[in-house]
DNA sequence: CCTCCTCCATACATATCTGTATGGTCATGT
DNA sequence: ACATGACCATACAGATATGTATGGAGGAGG
């Protein structure tokens, strides 16, 4: 079989791969064709320049890293609110963290990023809504769950089972909270 | 005056800067030389090699980054955290954010940078319990907090002054409430 | 069969970065 | 005065990356 032929996307995949493995700076035309066991001849072939090639492989994690944590879940609002953080903390964090590293340096990515963000807030803040937290303290909450969900990734924390129930409890009760001030011991 | 001699600490400021401002990708002799008005001749004078470079960067960046965000804070444990939180949300965070995204390619980076979370976490531990925390939950709680740092750091977001009162007013309580449970509307 | 079009390998020119080698400058101690 | 050592520039060799040019393999259609 002559399955030796790639496509474009088949070089988005690899370029997806490792960017989680070895992060963005291994994102060249060079270490990829090697890693292909094709030549550099494929790759421009498929892309103008490396430039394009990053779009693509940034363009096609959009496409995908919006439901990665968000996807479709039924129930009441409180329980999807839980199913969200559930999943949100248990997933492989590697290509998050990755991207985000590249949007430190490179514009495009960062555009990526925010507006990856900018998607799941908007979700966050109406289930927030729908599972009774005041509209007006919506806004905030929300940043602060994806906030926290940013940290998580960023610090790649392995958590144990017990102490991930004990954040994801802490966390879902700081989000759900009706508002009592601090009361010191 | 012949100030054109160059310390090896001008060198590592040097990359402090271009860290900051361009990320850990423009940390490179050639780069920096010519920022510097030198050349590279000076910078393998100093260094060793480029490895040696960076983990001189990162170790000066151990020093000065833990109390960045602590420092010497006085008055009541409930006031102390309203500072720290306070500080901590407002400080430039371009340097935090590169070396975090340089933390995700290089080992070197990470283990820094996982040396100063540590720090980091258990100050702003012991600052909770005596703030009146209970000790058991006082570990998921700085975990959190820290989390929402991160997470504000990562996302590089501009608040305005309103915005930023809700976000610290909204994580204080989260941090010092006690144990209530969620109330629906 | 022959031709076109797709996909790819190879070779070349160019750029950037690294590390070393070698020599030059300049202050300082004696 | 001069010798030493700290500090730096320049030149070289090598590695690695980019992008282009050119030609070859191989299936689809006339």
């Amino acid at each position: 079989m002559s399955d030796d032929r790639l496509t474009s996307r088949d070089w988005v995949n690899a370029g997806l791969k490792v960017l989680a493995k070895t992060g963005f700076t291994a994102l060249k035309a060079d270490t990829l064709s090697k890693g292909l066991g094709a030549s550099r001849g494929s790759f421009y072939w498929h892309f103008a320049d490396v430039g394009a090639f990053h779009a693509a492989v940034l363009h096609h994690w959009r496409e995908v890293a919006y439901e990665n944590v968000i996807r479709e879940i039924h129930g009441t609002a409180e329980h999807r609110l839980e199913a969200l953080l559930d999943r949100a903390f248990r997933a492989d964090t590697r290509l998050e963290r990755a991207v985000r590293s590249w949007a430190t340096a490179a514009p495009r990515a960062r555009a990526m990023v925010e507006a990856v963000d900018a998607r799941r807030l908007v979700y966050i803040e109406k289930l927030l809504i729908e599972a009774g937290v005041t509209p007006g303290i919506a806004p905030t909450r929300a940043r602060l769950l994806y906030w926290a969900y940013l940290g998580f990734i960023l610090s790649a924390a392995r958590l144990g089972q017990a102490d991930r129930r004990r954040l994801l409890d802490e966390l879902a009760r700081a989000a759900m909270s009706t508002s009592n001030h601090r009361t010191p011991a």
